[in-house]
Parts: C-alpha cells; structure tokens; sequence
DNA sequence: CCGATGCCCCTCGCTTTACGATGCCCCTAT
DNA sequence: ATAGGGGCATCGTAAAGCGAGGGGCATCGG
C-alpha cells in the first residue's frame, strides 16, 4: 500500500467502519484489513491520531469499557448522529473523487 | 477540492494527462481542469514540482520549444516509454485503492 | 510470588507532498 | 520606454500517515 495514497481517506474510512457498529481500535484495524483483502493495514500511529481528531469535532464518541473477558479497559468508539452526517457527506466527497480521476484517466463514466 | 484527497493521486492524473498527447504546463493545468468539471484546479507550486519528480524518474521528458504564435519558449512534456509503463502500473495501482475503498464504505463491488 | 508476554492506548519526530506567495524571463503592445 | 501577461521555477508552510518507543493492566509459566 502507498501511505501517500490514504491521505484525505482515511476519515472516510474509519466513519464507515463505525457506522457498522462500536469499536475498538485494534477491531478497527483488523475490521478495516479484513474489508481490503489485507490492501490497508492501517499502523497505530495513523489511527490513534485520526481517532482523537474525529472525536474532537464531534463525529464520534470514546468511552473506556472494560470487555467481558477481562484485560485492561479498551476504548470503544461511537459514530455520533453529527458523525453519521458527516458520513454522508465524504461519500458524496469521495464519489465527485473518483468521478474526476475518471474523468482525467477514461475508463467507465 | 481537498487538497490531501489528492495525494498520492497526482502522478496518476499527470501521466494520463500526457499519454493523450505531450503538453506544457498551463495546458496540462487547463486540461485536467476540463476533464474534472473543475474539480481538480492545479496551482503552479504543484505542477512543476510534480513534473520534476516525474521527469527525475524517467517517466516523461520535458524540452523547452517555441509556439507557433511565438511568445517565451515553453517547457513541453512528452510520455516516455518508461512512463506509459509506469502509467499502467499507476491505473492498476488506483484500481486496487478504490476496489479497497469500496470494500469498506460499501456500495457497488 | 515474580518475571515474561500480550494487548491496548498514546505520543513524538520524520518524511512526503500539495499549496500559496514570490520572483524572473521573454515577448508583445501601447 | 514602459507596462503587462504568460510561462517556469523555488521557497517556506502545513497536513497527515508512519515508525518507534513507552506505559498500564491482565494472564501465564516457572
């Protein structure tokens, strides 16, 4: 995988994840590798970060739970109603995306 | 435009802009901009750079020529072999991203 | 009982790269 | 001669993914 690459996705990305459920962020890694057939393996120091700016305006929610099988508390993140919205609109973003890469390299309209 | 959305996407739109003929850099601003419906309109400060890394790589070949109508010679680019390789490589290479994408937003396989 | 291991969470510094601003050159027009 | 415009180039800035490192807690093995 390229790391330039997911630069201006990513967000889209993990709201998506979300939107599916809960997670923590070792799920969200392995959910996100799993969906990709392995393409994105997404490192801890890309989505700590990520996850701490969504947060911050509001698209999602972390809370420390401790899971049903013991171990120390992971922090499960929500997709907030503000996020779900937000959601929307990078789908519409990353649609007028690929919809321009078309346009310049051909290929199906 | 989001600026990060482009990341990692621009090699690909300038080798696709040039395997349809060589230009000089104002067309290929002018050129990508059409194609997109505007979408992806270019600055200066990315262009060059960017063909300079290109043309650093072998994958075009810039040659200062002088219009017709005259005016300052222009810098015109041409794909080289190497970069119509290169190019197919790229076209793969986005195809895998977007088939990822969608893997994990959703939507039509 | 105690150290080792395994997750999980977090942070710091690095690198890459698009962008905005600025400047120079050459040519044309007034 | 002077002003203007198009084209090329570069510098500094900012954003963001990544790699490495560290700390906490629970379980396992000696």
């Amino acid at each position: 995988m390229d790391a330039q690459q997911l630069k201006g996705h990513l967000d889209l990305l993990l709201l998506a994840t979300l939107d599916t459920g809960p997670r923590y962020g070792g799920q969200i890694i392995a959910d996100v590798q799993a969906s990709t057939d392995g393409y994105f393996s997404m490192r801890e120091g890309t989505l700590y970060p990520a996850l701490h700016r969504l947060e911050k305006q509001g698209f999602i929610h972390g809370e420390f739970q401790t899971l049903p099988r013991g171990g120390s508390p992971v922090k499960v993140y929500t997709l907030t109603p503000t996020g779900k919205t937000e959601l929307t609109a990078q789908r519409e973003k990353y649609d007028r995306f690929t919809r321009a890469v078309r346009g310049v390299i051909g290929g199906p309209a």
